[in-house]
DNA sequence: CACCAAACCGGACCTTGGTCCGCTTGATAG
DNA sequence: CTATCAAGCGGACCAAGGTCCGGTTTGGTG
């Protein structure tokens, strides 16, 4: 029962404009170099519009909210990491027991949490989070692991809800707030997988690609 | 090993002058009327005030945000919630073992969740839910509860990592835009619960749907 | 090239959460 | 009762995200 799905690749319109696509460029290249240099929560959409030479409206045509811009700004990694979980190498991608990728991928995302928390904390801000393309790739890729694994839960359910726990909030608050160093998020995390999903025994199943 | 500890009552400072008293009272009055009547999401600081005849000032000076304003209101449920936990009737409070009382707890905060999810959404807005003293009691009821159950446990981790699935922003999108019945909310609660600690002593296995 | 409609641009403007500060008032001391 | 002064008050003010719309640009067409 392994689905074939396509990523939601963003796809440049081809039909867009070429000062939009011109303006595009420039308001991403400033805002990621404001972001590195003053730390995203210290950047208003003012300043990136100024920083683009583009008008205020125009970046927000573009962009939507200052969440999606965040998100495109991101694009490039998470492009690279659902890339890592779809084709890469176990036990990331597949080939691996359901259990053990599903490990490895909260120490991905644990991992860009910690490298592009402020980032990652914009780009998920009001409800913005679930309504997001990678958000959807993640809660698909988690549910098929979790159905492979334990045929019997309410794998759609608890893919959710083990979401939940890799919110860039959450780990803001774990890591700084509640001083959790690194290592003990990803045993964490290892351990919550291994109480809910047993190690498979032996053949794992089909590659899915 | 079970500690004993106060909750964090909230005293109405007796020191507070007459004035402050009464605007506090115009206030939260005026705050539930219009939330009630027109949705939290549709009232603006500036309506309570009005509405309260009251200066913006005063509203922020007494309350400090629109999140800490949300919690005031909530706070009389809240407030019978933590009781019903700490001296009410099992499985909820003390007697039930520590799965049945986690169950029971979730299906407490997903109940509570169903009938105020707006202001709890209000409530929790930014980073203002985990500062929050209800969240500091449910983290702690959590973390000693999954101790005692499964001393081997990182409990401290798990128990934050499962109040991320009783939050307020998971909760409206699984169940507004995933169109999730609360029985399967709760039975998901559960089946998660159960399957990471085990039964104390005779087991009914998880029921799940 | 001349023309046109659609797409795009930019910045004025709106809303809203939150801050500031000069004026007022309640409680207490004398 | 009066003096005193910290606590309280209120509304002008600010920042920042987001919207609007009249003017401009682009790219295709005859």
């Amino acid at each position: 029962m392994d689905t074939v799905f396509e990523l939601p690749v963003i796809e440049p319109d081809p039909t867009e404009r070429a000062d939009a696509a011109r303006n595009r460029q420039r308001i991403l290249c400033a805002a990621q170099r404001l972001f590195e240099e003053r730390g995203v929560s210290c950047v208003s959409m003012d300043d990136v519009a100024r920083a683009a030479s583009v008008g205020k409206g125009t970046l927000f045509r573009r962009f939507g909210s200052r969440a999606a811009l965040a998100r495109a700004v991101l694009s490039e990694r998470e492009r690279q990491f659902q890339e890592a979980i779809i084709r890469g190498e176990p036990p990331l991608g597949p080939g691996a027991c359901p259990q053990e990728r599903l490990i490895a991928f909260g120490r991905g995302v644990i991992d860009m949490l910690d490298g592009h928390v402020e980032l990652l904390l914009a780009a998920e801000d009001g409800g913005a989070r679930f309504a997001s393309a990678p958000y959807a790739v993640y809660r698909l890729h988690m549910t098929l692991l979790l159905r492979e694994a334990e045929p019997a839960c309410d794998a759609e359910f608890l893919a959710e809800t083990l979401l939940a726990a890799l919110g860039a909030d959450l780990f803001v608050y774990l890591r700084d707030a509640r001083e959790m160093p690194l290592e003990r998020l990803k045993t964490g995390w290892a351990e919550l997988v291994g109480r809910l999903v047993p190690v498979a025994v032996a053949a794992p199943a089909i590659a899915a690609l």
